[in-house]
DNA sequence: TCTATATTTCTATTAGTGTAGAAATATAGA
DNA sequence: TCTATATTTCTACACTAATAGAAATATAGA
């Protein structure tokens, strides 16, 4: 049963990656870790890029689905801040897939250049 | 102009990330960096993943216009290989993002585990 | 309870994507 | 040139997703 293991794996990944997906996802998700680990209200991550209420709404509900990023109430505020350990996860991922079981790229070039 | 470049740099990685994000093209992608350098020839990767050939050439030309995986013609035989450039590029900027300018994961924590 | 503000949910529209059969194209070899 | 095989392109369809205005909901405070 290790295939239907691995076919999992690549299908949360690969949801995790789709979450990612999109230029003003991404903007988000680059945001709330520039603000690590208190994240941002709502309202301040929509005037910082500039993106509708509905649709910033919609966007970080995806992220949150596929665990990219966490929330927390304060009040009337939604404090949303980046899931760090789902990205360790996967960004591990990544690189046992392409460095360590395979070694198609040295190590040290991700860290350099 | 520095903002219109980030935008640029995030909207390409978006699209790279929305090309690893559907069970088969990441599929697709670990079969081939498991036969860096080399790569497969596209039969092969259609009888080891079970796609059919439309839908297969489909999932390469999409993984081809993000530049995650390179193509050579070898005779009637078309040879996919991940294009490890690009993956060190992508696996270079999450790694900025988490680790370096904001520190939300430790390094050492992407190798272990 | 009433008001103000933050955020989500509802709704609709538009565009894009994954799938795959069938036809077309490319190449090698006889 | 004819044939066999590899791969792509064409075509169609069903499904999913991005966007955003408007209405609904949640919370705090007066």
């Amino acid at each position: 049963m290790a295939k239907k293991r691995n076919l999992e794996r690549i299908t949360r990944y690969a949801d995790m990656f789709t979450a990612m997906g999109t230029e003003p996802r991404l903007r988000i998700l680059q945001l709330l870790l520039s603000a690590h680990p208190e994240g941002l209200v709502v309202g301040d991550i929509g005037n910082e890029l500039d993106i509708p209420n509905s649709t910033l709404s919609h966007h970080l509900e995806k992220l949150k689905n596929e665990e990219l990023v966490k929330v927390r109430r304060e009040g009337t505020y939604l404090w949303y801040s980046a899931n760090a350990e789902a990205l360790r996860e996967l960004l591990g991922f990544l690189y046992a897939e392409c460095c360590t079981r395979n070694k198609a790229i040295e190590p040290r070039a991700i860290v350099s250049k």
